[in-house]
RNA sequence: CGGGACAUGGCUCAGUCUGGUAGAGCACAGCGUUCGGGACGCUGGGGUCGCAGGUUCAAAUCCUGCUGUCCCGACCA
């Protein structure tokens, strides 16, 4: 009998993925949920990584031309039945206030009080509120391109949570753009995701697909909705990122109108994209193992920890001398553009100390001991690698060396995740086998199973439709890079001209 | 919002069927012994058993209602 290997997180993704998932986010100490319904507290290892995300995607949009603003948390209900597709979307998900006081109540305990006049309703997002701005901004075509972005919070009702996958109120950006032209708002829309096809596949390792979403999956009011599609361990789809073309449909809802060089008044074109605090769910589910998070070095909130080891009160005080100098040599390093984030933890706790750090996930942990610095040397051990697999440095070689080794477990994550999504791809021509494919076998507890079926559609919602009903598979996006090819729809058996991709999905 | 499961110290759970005044392991604190390693021993702190009613001499345990969590589905970043 194989002796089961002992892993810091129970249970494994084999054995209970959702479970899994739900204790490396504790055992990472990034976030609990709150007394609060479907909302979380995250914690300073996963804020701190937020903050990397935020910092990298930031300066992405910056160098754009896109400028920061903030817009009020509050949307008076009028606004959000401006757009009729929009209020479709939306009108169902969001929490409404309906008073502005709290008085206190016949039973003892506080009860609402002052009635508004016009409800207000968080923002779940923030195009009308926006628009309404924008309107006032726009006059004339010099006032074109308008480039912002908000830092914000947002809220949607949802049924049913998942701890940074699917919150009620989560943390986000949210580009709100306004052109000229549909061409100008089309390439900014697709530059937009590039921006985040590079966050996730060049900062968080995690490859994409990108496309667009079908007319049932587009973002209410949206012309042309564009996304990033990557495949979770569990082999199901998590949309990591969109960007909206939202041709006139908006600048009409909120009268962003301008004069044109042609005299003319004529509506603006515009456009919005958003990234939330999902994208940590994704790394989580893209790169952790059984035995914790594993984090991409180009975002981790620390990239090395150095672990002094010093049994003796005689051994102790060298130690920590040669710990503190070379976090400070670790210190000056440039790491992918910014210094080298290096934790040092000095808690007496054994073993258990090591273990915290591999559950969090940081890359690189650093053995430092008596016998290390007799020989001027460290010892290493990386996240992307077996625990036990550790291996002895010369000191100025690590230090040297330090950022290439960052570089190889941020390649090996990518790639790695990689081939897993290429060997859980399909392409898919028979309704029998994909049927067959997306169908767990033990029902009442499904094993992972299926992954992404790259299939032929002949581009009606009926089709689209009985797929989702049979077997809760969605298109995820039709790909950019899909090669034109001839072929009959999985469903209905008529032409197609090309395939997209199907799975299930976050 | 529909179906299912669950709710007992920080975590994982036993105890509920058969009512008798709350347990274990891990975590936490102190001391000691260990230790290139998820250590061991002793001592100790911590729970009105999700909430509200009801039955009873007596409720974690039985009954009713509610709330919350997780899974599956619909909705969605």
């Amino acid at each position: 009998m194989a002796q089961k290997v002992k892993t810091a997180i129970t249970p494994t993704r084999e054995e209970d993925y959702p479970e899994w998932y739900q204790q490396v986010v504790r055992a990472s100490d990034m976030a609990e949920r709150s007394p609060v319904r479907g909302c979380m507290v995250i914690k300073p290892w996963g804020y701190a990584l937020w903050e990397n995300i935020q910092r990298e995607m930031d300066d992405m949009f910056k160098a754009t031309g896109v400028k920061n603003a903030y817009f009020p948390l509050f949307i008076p209900l009028s606004f959000l039945e401006k757009e009729a597709e929009h209020v479709e979307g939306f009108a169902k998900e969001c929490a409404v206030v309906t008073h502005h006081r709290l008085e206190k109540g016949a039973e003892g305990g506080l009860v609402p009080g002052g009635r508004l006049t016009e409800p207000l309703v968080v923002r779940p997002t923030s195009e009308t509120i926006i628009g309404d701005a924008f309107s006032k901004w726009v006059s004339s075509y010099r006032d074109l391109p308008l480039l912002i972005n908000q830092w914000a919070n947002v809220v949607r009702w949802e049924m049913r949570t998942r701890i940074f996958l699917r919150t009620s109120e989560f943390l986000w950006q949210e580009g709100h753009t306004a052109h000229a032209t549909a061409e100008e708002a089309l390439e900014r829309t697709t530059m937009m995701l590039e921006v985040y096809a590079r966050m996730a596949e060049h900062f968080l390792a995690i490859p994409v697909i990108k496309g667009s979403k079908t007319a049932a999956e587009r973002f209410p009011g949206a012309v042309d909705t564009q996304c990033i599609e990557s495949m979770m361990q569990d082999c199901k789809a998590l949309q990591a990122g969109t960007s909206h073309f939202l041709g006139q449909n908006f600048a009409k809802a909120s009268n962003i109108r301008f004069q044109s060089k042609e005299e003319e008044e004529v509506y603006a074109w515009t456009t919005s994209w958003g990234s939330s605090t999902r994208l940590i769910g994704g790394v989580i589910m893209t790169h952790a193992d059984d035995d914790g998070l594993i984090l991409p070095p180009r975002v981790a909130p620390a990239q090395i920890v150095l672990l002094p080891i010093a049994h003796k009160e005689t051994d102790r005080a060298k130690v920590d001398a040669y710990v503190d100098g070379l976090a400070a040599d670790l210190g000056k390093v440039a790491y992918s553009g910014r210094p080298l984030r290096v934790e040092v933890d000095r808690r007496d706790i054994g073993g258990a100390r090591g273990w915290d750090w591999i559950k969090k996930g940081v890359p690189l942990r650093v053995e430092i001991g008596p016998r290390d610095i007799a020989n001027n040397a460290v010892f290493v051990g990386r996240r992307d690698k077996p625990h036990k697999e550790k291996i002895a440095m010369p000191r100025e070689q690590f230090v040297n060396e330090v950022g290439a080794v960052l570089d190889e477990i941020q390649n090996h994550l990518f790639e790695r995740a990689r081939t897993f999504r290429e060997e859980n791809t399909r392409q898919m021509d028979d309704y029998e086998a994909f049927r067959d494919y997306f169908t767990p076998r033990n029902r009442e507890k499904p094993e992972i199973h299926g992954g992404f079926a790259l299939s032929h559609w002949c581009g009606s919602d009926a089709c689209e439709n009985k797929i989702k009903e049979d077997l809760t598979v969605t298109i995820r996006c039709i790909p950019f890079d899909a090669p034109k090819e001839k072929g009959r729809c999985i469903c209905c058996g008529e032409e197609s001209s090309r395939r997209v991709v199907f799975a299930k999905a976050y």
